[in-house]
DNA sequence: TTAGATGCAAAAGATTTGCATTATG
DNA sequence: CATAATGCAAATCTTTTGCATCTAA
């Protein structure tokens, strides 16, 4: 914690006790702002859903997290990870995993095939979780 | 607009003018349904959104065209090519453009790395074009 | 003490739904 | 002619903005 309100202060942001709470509830699995609040609530902690919003807004601007969209249109959140990695989401239940790949040629290949000057990418898989199938 | 037909028919949908010029309008560069009724607007075609978000939907649903989502939240229509493909969004601009790679690699590495049947992916690069950079 | 943070209400923007009217097959 | 499609209004859903109040440093 010390080492977030370092981090917060040198954009002279504050560490308060709702950005406490929320950043203790983020995870490595990518949660919506309606599962965070979800999970707040079930410690009887209420943190209005504009706070979260800003407060994640915040975090990302400080690489402390990531957040990534997905097919149904909303946003999710996960702990900022040293390493680039992926996602597979359940086409059922929605249940969204992580995985690791390796994908320099892929980014290569871009690169040379490309017009543009690329500077990052998403991927993202799809597919049914060992319930659902 | 012979072919469509019979795909629609096949569903027991009708092909109507709103469907014919909406149909013409679509392009193998990713489009908003704004930017579709602006193109209509062009041709002095007036035709509601509504209309417009209905009939993207059947098209999708017959697999004439793909539907993708971007950072931006707003989701973008394109031709169905029969040849799988990906995108480059510019940051600045917002301009997309189709990008071919073979992922092959890939995707045999992320069924493998997941507990997930894997079915689908999507795969975006983002950057700048070159106008923006 | 004072600038930044919070929470409420309200706005905004993309998409969807309900329903009466119109038009295709 | 029967049923599907259209267009308008209104609803929904996620996210953002404005503003008065509160609080961390």
């Amino acid at each position: 914690m010390v080492e977030i309100k370092k981090q917060l202060a040198a954009k002279g942001y504050r560490l308060t006790k709702p950005r406490q709470e929320i950043f203790a509830s983020l995870d490595h699995e990518p949660q919506s702002v309606l599962q965070i609040i979800e999970k707040l609530k079930k410690k009887n902690i209420k943190i209005d859903k504009v706070t979260v919003y800003r407060t994640l807004a915040s975090f990302v601007e400080l690489k402390l997290i990531e957040e990534t969209q997905f097919k149904n249109k909303i946003s999710v959140y996960e702990l900022a990870d040293h390493q680039h990695h992926h996602h597979v989401q359940c086409e059922k239940c929605g249940k969204i995993e992580d995985i690791c790949l390796d994908e320099k040629l892929l980014i290569q290949a871009a690169k040379k095939n490309s017009s543009f000057q690329i500077k990052s990418h998403h991927l993202e898989f799809f597919g049914l979780c060992k319930k659902c199938h």
